[in-house]
DNA sequence: TCGAACCATCACATAGATGTGAAGGTCAAG
DNA sequence: CTTGACCTTCACATCTATGTGATGGTTCGA
């Protein structure tokens, strides 16, 4: 698929798609014309991008891991180096404690709302 | 406390807790000499405010966010308006939305980091 | 009393994610 | 053959969170 068929099913500005592959994000073919080609599977990676950069991951370690993410599991054992192997754990560690984060905050309004309701059952 | 130990306490820049005070997320008094004084849960305060910018939320949903954190709750209820309340939904989604995209990558992390060390063993 | 270590405000700079628009190529339909 | 809707690259603008440095006031200990 072209690129304006992309950032519709995506929700992604054409722009934002041009600027994700260039910061190695995503790849796409080139038509004869010079167009961009899209495999279907890049749908799916755009909303796994736009995602991670939503809940603050840089795109400079969102290229690190969507390595891991790719299925059918396709792992290139030799370029998994010691350092990177030590990067993808400390960027887990970071993930978990901002979804703890988020948790604990989004239970704190949860317990606000009900509280503003009980008070006046009418919101 | 003045700003540097608030700074030291939170690992903070002096520079970033003047920018938090000016977007309102929070407060001080002044000494009399024209210094910033801050009292003890500040330091708690502009912990969680860390955390949800390193969340991806932005100052402007943070500020909104804070007064569902105050224990002891002193909710204001003449000042939950119907669209502030709708907001704290939307936010409250958005922020599980979030932590789920965070966990499911952060398991992907995982997998992928067993199946190499169980490739491996020696990494 | 002087210097070091705080503090203040203010202005300018940077980096990353994004918007916008110019200038021009491709293609299909009328 | 022209028009409109795509696409290309490139450059410049914007917003937010941050750094850095200038300029100057306060306080405290040697």
């Amino acid at each position: 698929m072209r690129i304006g068929e992309l950032a519709e099913r995506t929700g992604t500005s054409r722009r934002l798609l041009r600027y994700y592959e260039e910061q190695g994000l995503i790849v796409s073919e080139r038509l004869p014309n010079g167009y961009r080609d899209y495999a279907e599977p890049s749908v799916d990676r755009v909303i796994q991008v736009r995602g991670l950069l939503d809940a603050g991951l840089p795109t400079r370690i969102i290229k690190q891991i969507l390595p891991c993410l790719d299925k059918p599991r396709q792992i290139y054992f030799p370029d998994a180096t010691p350092e990177m192997l030590g990067t993808l754990e400390a960027e887990r560690d970071r993930m978990t404690r901002r979804a703890e984060c988020l948790l604990r905050n989004r239970d704190a309004i949860t317990e606000y709302l009900d509280a503003v309701r009980a008070y006046d059952p009418a919101s």
